[in-house]
DNA sequence: CGTAAAAACGTTCAATTCGTTCATTTCGTT
DNA sequence: AACGAAATGAACGAATTGAACGTTTTTACG
C-alpha cells in the first residue's frame, strides 16, 4: 500500500486549510515526501501517525478510503462513473459518497451530476441486474446510498428565498423510481425554485388535489417506468383537465414524449428528456432572476 | 458546510462566552481536538452531545449548519408530537427537521424517538388516510420528509468501529414501508453494531442471497404490512433453510409474532415488538460491551 | 511529443485563537 | 440579608491559522 496523497487531500480529509497543512509538512509535524519538482507527496501512514500523535480524528474518512484514484484526484468522467459503479455494486457507502461530495466540490453542477453520473449509473444497475450480473439486493442497496448522497447534496444547496416560485412534483402511478424526481427536485432547488417532491408511484388524483391545494408555478412528472400507456396518457388529460391553466406541467424520461403527444393546449405541457433540458425549460419559466448556486447575502 | 468548529463559532451558536467554552473544553466537558499549533477544534457531534448531556439549548443553530430556530428544550412530548404531525401534513421540511433536532439534542434516544415520535406519527398518518382526512400526497410527502430526517440523524451516529458486528436487514416481499427498516438500521447503529438497510420488499431469494455474501451476525426484517401471511411464512421458512445457523434473525411488526409462530430452531429467530425490545435483544447479542451514543476515546 | 488546464509551490498578511489575569455574576449556606 | 465559593465573561500581548497572490510543476489529451 504505496498510497501517495496531495496536500490538498489531506487538508480536506483532516478538516484544516491547505496553508496550515504546508505548514506543518514543513514542521516535521507530518512526514512528507517531495516530488523532482518540489511538490509534497503524503503517505497514508503519515496521516494516520499525525493523527494518532496529535490525537484528532479524521472529519472525512472517505477521503483517505484507499483504492479509487490512487491518491489522485479523479478528473476522467469515465473512472469516477466507473468507481462510483463499482462502490455501489460492493455497498460502499463511504465511498459513493466521497464521489458524490469530490465530484460536486470539484465544481460540477447538479445537472452534470444527475446526467452524467447518476443517471448511467442507475442505467449500468439496471442492465446488470436484467443480464443477472448483481443480486436484486445490490441494486435495492445501491439506490438506497444513492438516496442518501442525494440527500446530503440537498442540505447542501441554498434554503429558497420567500419569494421563490413554487414546484411540486413526483413519479406517476405504477412507477416506484424515486431516484429521478429526486434528482429533479434537487436541479430545481439549485435554480432557486422552491421545489418539493411528492415521491413516487402517485395516483393522478392526489397529484391533482396538491396542485389545486398549493398552487405551484411547475408541476413536473418524472417517468421513467411506463406500466400502462394508455391509462398514463388517460391519467395525464384528466390531470391537465383539473389543475389550473397557469401552471406548467413538464413531463421527464426518455418516452415521455410519445406517451404524452398531442395533450398539450397552448404550451402548457413542457417536455424535457433529460435534467439538462429541465434546467432550460425552468430558468425559461422563472419570472424572476435565477441565480444558481449562489449564497443568500444574510 | 464546516466539520470542525472554533471554539468561538461553538460559544456564539450555544450562547456562551468564549472563555467559558474554553474552560469546559479544558476540562473535558466538550469533547475538543487540537491542532499542532495548539487551537481548539471541536466536531459538530460533540457539541450535540455536550447539548445532550447537559441538557442545554442552541442559540444560534444556524452556526452548527442547522435549521434556525432548532435546538430548543422541548417542554411536553405529547405538544412535540402534535407539532410534528401539523408539520408533516403541511408538508413543512424545516419545522419537522427543526423539531427532530430539538427531540434529539433535548436527550431523547433513537429508540425513544423511532417508538414515541416516528411511530405514532406514522401511525396517526395512516389513520388519517383511511378516514379520508388527509391526501395520499399527503402521506407520501410525510414519509419523504421523515426519511429526510432520520437520515441526516444517521449522520450523527457515530460510524461503527472496525471490529463492530455486521447487521444486515430490509423488509420482506409486499411490504413497501420504508421509514421502519430505516429505523431499525438507526438504532443498530446506535448501539455499535454495522447496520445496513437494504430497502423494501426484498424477495426472500436476494436476502439470503445477501445473507450469504455478507455474512452478518444479525439480520433483521422489518414486517409493516402482510400481504400473505402464508407465502411470507414460506419465504421465512426457506430463508431460515438457506441461510447459516450461526445468524441471528430478528423480526419486528406487531403481527409477525404470529405469522412466524413455530418457525424458530433453537432461539435462532427472536421477535421484537418495538425498537425499545430490538435494542434489548441486539444489545444481548453483542458479544464485546455495547456503548450507546458515548463518545469513543480516540 | 507538445500544449493547455489544473494543481501545488512559496510568500505575505489580516484575522483568529492562544493562555492568562481579573472583575463580575451566580449560587448555596448560614 | 450576608457571606464565601464557584462559575462566568472581558481583556491583553503572543502565537497560530487561513486566504490571497503570482510563479512553477504536474497532468490530461490531441
Amino acid at each position: 500500500m504505496q498510497e501517495l496523497l496531495s496536500p490538498k487531500q489531506v487538508a480536506t480529509s483532516i478538516g484544516v486549510s491547505e496553508s496550515s497543512l504546508k505548514r506543518w509538512c514543513d514542521q516535521g509535524v507530518i512526514a512528507t515526501e517531495r516530488t523532482p519538482g518540489g511538490h509534497r507527496r503524503i503517505q497514508v501512514g503519515a496521516v494516520i501517525r499525525f493523527l494518532r500523535e496529535q490525537r484528532r480524528s479524521l472529519v472525512r474518512p472517505e477521503v483517505l478510503g484507499l483504492p479509487v484514484g490512487a491518491g489522485q484526484v479523479i478528473r476522467s468522467q469515465d473512472k469516477a462513473n466507473e468507481a462510483l459503479f463499482d462502490a455501489l455494486k460492493a455497498g460502499n457507502h463511504e465511498q459513493a459518497r466521497r464521489l458524490f461530495i469530490d465530484l460536486y466540490v470539484a465544481g460540477m453542477s447538479v445537472v452534470q451530476l444527475g446526467d452524467q453520473v447518476v443517471a448511467p449509473a442507475l442505467h449500468r444497475l439496471g442492465d446488470s441486474w436484467q443480464c443477472g450480473q448483481i443480486e436484486v439486493y445490490q441494486e435495492h442497496r445501491a439506490c438506497e446510498i444513492l438516496s442518501r448522497a442525494l440527500y446530503e447534496l440537498r442540505l447542501m444547496l441554498p434554503p429558497p428565498s420567500p419569494s421563490a416560485p413554487i414546484a411540486i412534483g413526483g413519479t406517476p402511478p405504477g412507477d416506484d423510481y424515486r431516484l429521478p424526481t429526486l434528482m429533479v427536485e434537487l436541479v430545481l432547488a439549485d435554480e432557486g425554485w422552491n421545489a418539493v417532491s411528492l415521491g413516487s408511484n402517485l395516483p393522478f388524483g392526489t397529484m391533482a388535489a396538491a396542485a389545486v391545494q398549493h398552487r405551484p408555478d411547475l408541476f413536473w412528472l418524472s417517468s421513467t417506468h411506463v406500466a400502462d400507456a394508455t391509462a398514463l396518457r388517460a391519467g395525464m388529460a384528466s390531470f391537465l383537465a383539473s389543475t389550473p391553466v397557469s401552471m406548467k406541467v413538464v413531463v421527464g424520461g426518455q418516452k415521455s414524449n410519445q406517451v404524452f403527444s398531442g395533450l398539450d393546449q397552448g404550451g402548457r405541457l413542457l417536455h424535457g428528456a433529460d435534467l439538462a433540458e429541465l434546467q432550460r425549460i425552468a430558468s425559461g419559466l422563472r419570472p424572476t432572476a435565477a441565480v444558481s448556486s449562489q449564497p443568500a447575502p444574510d
